[in-house]
DNA sequence: TATATTTACGTAATTAGTTACGTAAATAAC
DNA sequence: GTTATTTACGTAACTAATTACGTAAATATA
């Protein structure tokens, strides 16, 4: 149907409800033509049994993928039908097993030139497919499971998303933004320190005009995210990589990872050979960024920071250029 | 799942069931990223009204491949949702209009970005498969409907069915037979007449005996099914075609038709060239087989049957001998 | 114009599955 | 050996669809 193309796989169930529809109601006449007292729902639980003998509720649920409390159900009714017999368990007083009456036995019996019949059509059906139904449910199924369809969205999004999102250098229209973005973590998890006013308040004096940097991240031209290089003079290290926020909702957009290689670049572009950052190991996803952007945990720098419970490098890796002339 | 690919065709309602419960799962997580108030199952109505605009009841059920109490009760739900809304039709007091809300063009909004993300998503399964699953559901739709799985398998049936059947010739054994096949259907319809007992009571002296012959169809072994060629003397036709019969409840597996030829290829070899025969137009499907058979409506001829009412004629072809030497 | 049929759609009952929960038996842990 | 946890499975409640049925409006028919 029309329908189904144009409105694509979030109407898959309604589709796959449908076939199943016209199927049930085809076998629902089949089964008559071979004299043979069975529904379609009973159909699963019955080849089981048939095919494997006794078997405990629990076991046939597993094996045909339903419930237990649908096998108790269905089991009952075939029981009801005297095509299935059940016996505690001399063993264990909880199972229940299940196995053929000599009616089921009949029926397993007659019904045997039906499943030649029913392979024969479909095996026709397919033949006649160039896509095989039955292959292509068994590889999307296996599609699925190496990755989820919620995965596989979410990436996506991520990635349409992340084009969306601009890395823009410093500007004193941004500076309400730089001082909102950095506080609203802080007093989530902190208090600010005498050190965060100094910087927040007056970015200009405190890192630009001292040969540092800031880069915000920009996400339909609002600033959603925010990140610093700070001069470090008379040190190992050429620059801290400092006051990185991202706006809580717009976290999961990747925004921290690109505006730490921005600034990785940035710092690049300035000769810096090493960074350096100080961070709280309670900030998990923020450590996970760190190292994902090459920091390792350095020891044994003086911090003016209360918060600041570990210490990061990075030593940055010139390009090498490869020059094909 | 082993369990399919043992099992087969009749399960698939199950793996239908279980990708489409995984489906769900999911889409039940994807709505909330985009920030959409939605179903999974409210989503066909949505899409539909969304994208053509206000629509009844029945119009959306007709488009979505619902049952119209379930769009019914679907929207009754996404009116408590304000989603959409409902108004009475002003032209015809029995339709029920329903359209989007404020808030639901604000979810049709947000949800283009999702559509986007979920399309590309399963784009690149599909081109990952060999299989593409989308198009054999629409391949195997379209053979279903061309012929049903009921169509298929009662063909596979006969076919395997007819391959049991075994033509053999008259034998006294068979006597019991004879008479009581004919008596049956005769019965059944007419009364038995002075020429019935006649033939079916010693059919030896009647119809072997005088150049004719009798061709019994053995299913398993038994007779089910009998047709009798009768030598006529002055006449323009050479033999007559009669008493055919087959058992009631083997019907409907080709054995009549089988019979039929049978009986042609053994008065061609008799050098028979014409064949005639007599009926009656309530046995309609015994005239639409001697149709299938080749033989047409003739008239004029004596018959000392009170139940005939129609008689027919078969002109033998020779077969054409194509010598290639 | 009156009457019969068809159409739209809401409510009720049914179906085939599910999850939630409780109980009893078996097994593991201390 | 007692206690805690896990397992088997039945019952109850829920879900998402269906079919069955009734009513009212619209349309066709005589």
């Amino acid at each position: 149907m029309d329908f189904f193309d144009k409105a694509g796989i979030m109407t898959i169930g309604t589709r796959f409800r449908m076939l199943n529809e016209k199927m049930t109601e085809d076998a629902n006449k089949i089964y008559p033509m071979y004299n043979v007292d069975m529904k379609p729902k009973w159909f699963p639980v019955f080849y089981i049994v048939s095919k494997e003998g006794e078997k405990s509720i629990t076991e046939i649920a597993n094996q045909i993928g339903h419930s237990h409390p649908s096998v108790s159900k269905i089991v009952r009714e075939m029981i009801n039908h005297k095509v299935l017999s059940e016996k505690k368990d001399k063993n264990d007083g909880r199972k229940n097993n299940i196995r053929l009456t000599a009616k089921g036995k009949q029926i397993a019996d007659r019904i045997e030139d039906q499943y030649a019949d029913v392979k024969k059509a479909v095996a026709k059906i397919l033949d006649q497919s160039k896509f095989n139904m039955w292959y292509a449910i068994e590889e999307f199924e296996m599609l699925l499971e190496q990755k989820s369809l919620l995965q596989r969205v979410k990436e996506e999004k991520k990635y349409r998303e992340a084009k969306k999102i601009q890395i823009v250098p410093y500007d004193p229209k941004y500076n309400e933004s730089f001082k909102r973005l950095n506080q609203e973590w802080i007093e989530t998890y902190f208090e600010m320190e005498e050190a965060d006013h100094k910087a927040l308040d007056n970015p200009e004096k405190y890192i630009i005009d001292k040969g540092g940097k800031i880069l915000f991240a920009l996400y339909e031209n609002e600033p959603v995210g925010v990140c610093a290089l700070i001069k470090m003079e008379n040190h190992e290290y050429d620059f801290e990589l400092a006051k990185m926020a991202v706006l809580p909702k717009m976290k999961g957009k990747g925004i921290g990872y690109l505006l730490g290689k921005s600034v990785i670049e940035e710092a690049k572009s300035l000769g810096a050979q090493k960074l350096y950052l100080e961070s709280n190991t309670i900030l998990k996803p923020a450590i996970q960024l760190y190292k994902k952007l090459g920091f390792q945990k350095v020891i044994g720098f003086f911090t003016p920071y209360a918060r600041c419970n570990i210490q990061m490098g990075l030593e940055i890796k010139k390009n090498i250029d490869i020059n094909y002339r």
